[in-house]
DNA sequence: AAAATTTACGAAATCGGTTTCGTGTTGACA
DNA sequence: TGTCAACACGAAACCGATTTCGTAAATTTT
């Protein structure tokens, strides 16, 4: 790289100290007209910009938020950032991203890394590794250290922190009472291993609604999918029984799922209706479109960033972590029938 | 945030000097064993971590490497990004991602935002307003004060830096060739406006093929889409010829063509085959999924990188532009038929 | 025992800014 | 003509590290 001007080359150039340069650069009044006018052309003229390093190190603040997330080939989590950068620029804040990769060991290194004074803050979703390991003591040890953290989507009770999430059980319920309002009488589910929190709500969600309804649960209509193994495989036997209507805790399931029904010579939505999780492009494109839960994933990043920068910003107050829910909708396609 | 323990701290704490504080822990032989001993216990005790700010200052260097896209809810993009991060943090380096939003001035102001120093080194694929207004003044500065540049993807001659892309016009003639070596007699195209470099060669493969086959070509089965009107009504006139293929040049636009085809009664791949392009998940899931160009995102964000890192690492090399072209390979699935 | 060398540490400069606190020079006023 | 304020600028400290260089004390060499 060129040799970067800096304030005391134009020091140098012009004859002047460095506090001169510095003050003419801010339009002080403690700096005459003469001299201020010549340091600004100058300065305009080789293009100078301060060193935001220097900045940074002087005022004890980066004005960057790290982003660790699990993924970002991901429907939701995309759209997530997108939220997370775009007020976050609004307020004068850029965003530092990682990923953990769903891998336990990468999301503590990283969050070492961000910590040590690159970033004001930080906003999490944390990896499934983690979630099963359930060792958080690298959260806690962040929170221990005050540094202003914010988990979304995938949060867990230990750590004592802000916290943005979707209204996962009612969001489950919402889909299946949807279900057996058109008529299904022996709905499936789709989900994760119990340790991921949000599968487990979803599930929770879904056995209130069936309850509700006075619709038998049956554990063998629910399958705890390991993304580990194939997942069409391990859908398939969900079929062996006579299903008509299927709850996935998210898209790719869902898609999955479409795709066996069809093969099965099913007629979607009239032998079986199916619901997804996230409104992503497969939903949205795959025929017949998915009936799916629209978890808004720009505004769940907006509100994490509003609620992080509010932390940073004012740490005077006394610290109450909040829990903000995120309601999510029913976005009705073609993959679920229209009544009963 | 609490008060961050610092050298300061420690020298003081334990009545030595910064320097030998300093030393100390990096296991400086200058430093007798009972002394280092006393200050990496108290180091380690008080979890001391280094401020990375100081460091980068100091070194003149930040081991971050600035990401800009035009945008992320994207499977390439996204895909890209995984490629960089992953590579990225083998050398040691971080990335901080921006977004340009398709739009021009955003691009320019992240641009300076981070050319202050916050970065080693930078990666674009250039914005389409930009590509549009043509003004590139923001890169070549750049280029200028000779700030490590790797565009990929969506690239422009005019600027002089390392270069990442995707053989789109031989992408795009593997792609036509095909169809017409199933049969194809009438084929579509679906592009971006020319302004989009990316859409303009694969447009040039799509005629070159189409040429090299005696077929003839037609400017009515060109449709360029302009994605601030609602994209299927763009489509739509296509099918008013009697088309029996189309090559897109992105996956939404394929997706929405076969949605067109499947409501117009056309079976797929009897009636009518279709290729699109970026190996995402609505060409896997969708049904039938779509036959496609995969551009191998993630080797692109590896080689970005690569070449980035080789720059920033090695600046007493002479500088002679590279260009790195990754080929991409036709996937086929079930829009196209086996054989004419 | 004197000289040379090693050991163990500290002072100070540096990275690139900002900011506080002087201070010399004007000009105005008593 | 002496005093005081305003003006215009510079010296120096600071942010948190690293690193070069200097030096007193301890040890080895002669």
């Amino acid at each position: 790289m060129k040799q970067k001007i800096t304030i005391k080359t134009i020091a140098k150039e012009l004859g002047v100290s460095t506090s001169t340069v510095s003050k003419a650069l801010k339009d002080s009044h403690e700096i005459g007209k003469e001299t201020k006018d010549k340091i600004q052309a100058f300065a305009n003229q080789y293009n100078y910009k301060p060193n935001s390093l220097a900045l940074q190190l002087r005022n004890q603040k980066t004005k960057v938020i790290g982003v660790i997330l699990p993924k970002i080939v991901h429907h939701f989590f995309s759209t997530v950032i997108m939220g997370i950068e775009a007020y976050a620029n609004e307020k004068g804040y850029h965003i530092m991203v990682c990923f953990s990769n769903e891998n336990y060991q990468k999301e503590v290194e990283t969050l070492r890394v961000l910590s040590n004074g690159s970033v004001d803050g930080l906003i999490v979703s944390i990896s499934n590794e983690t979630l099963e390991n359930k060792d958080f003591s690298h959260f806690t040890d962040l929170v221990e250290e005050e540094i202003p953290l914010v988990l979304f989507d995938r949060v867990v009770d230990d750590i004592l922190c802000d916290k943005i999430v979707v209204d996962d059980v009612g969001a489950g319920y919402k889909a299946t009472k949807h279900l057996v309002d058109i008529g299904c009488k022996k709905i499936g589910l789709l989900t994760t291993p119990d340790h991921v929190s949000v599968g487990a709500l979803r599930r929770l969600g879904y056995e209130k609604a069936l309850i509700e309804s006075y619709v038998k649960t049956d554990s063998k209509l629910i399958i705890k999918i390991d993304e580990k193994q194939e997942i069409k495989k391990q859908i398939e036997p969900l079929f062996e029984q006579k299903i008509d209507g299927i709850f996935a805790v998210n898209e790719i399931y869902a898609a999955n799922a479409m795709r066996i029904a069809k093969e099965k010579g099913l007629n979607i939505p009239n032998d079986i209706s199916i619901i997804g999780f996230t409104d992503g492009l497969i939903s949205e494109y795959s025929s017949p479109s998915i009936t799916t839960i629209a978890q808004h994933g720009f505004v769940m990043g907006r509100q994490a960033v509003e609620l992080l920068i509010d932390r940073i910003e004012n740490e005077t107050e006394v610290f109450t972590p909040k829990k903000i829910v995120i309601s999510s909708d029913l976005k009705l396609r073609e993959s679920t029938k229209t009544s009963s």
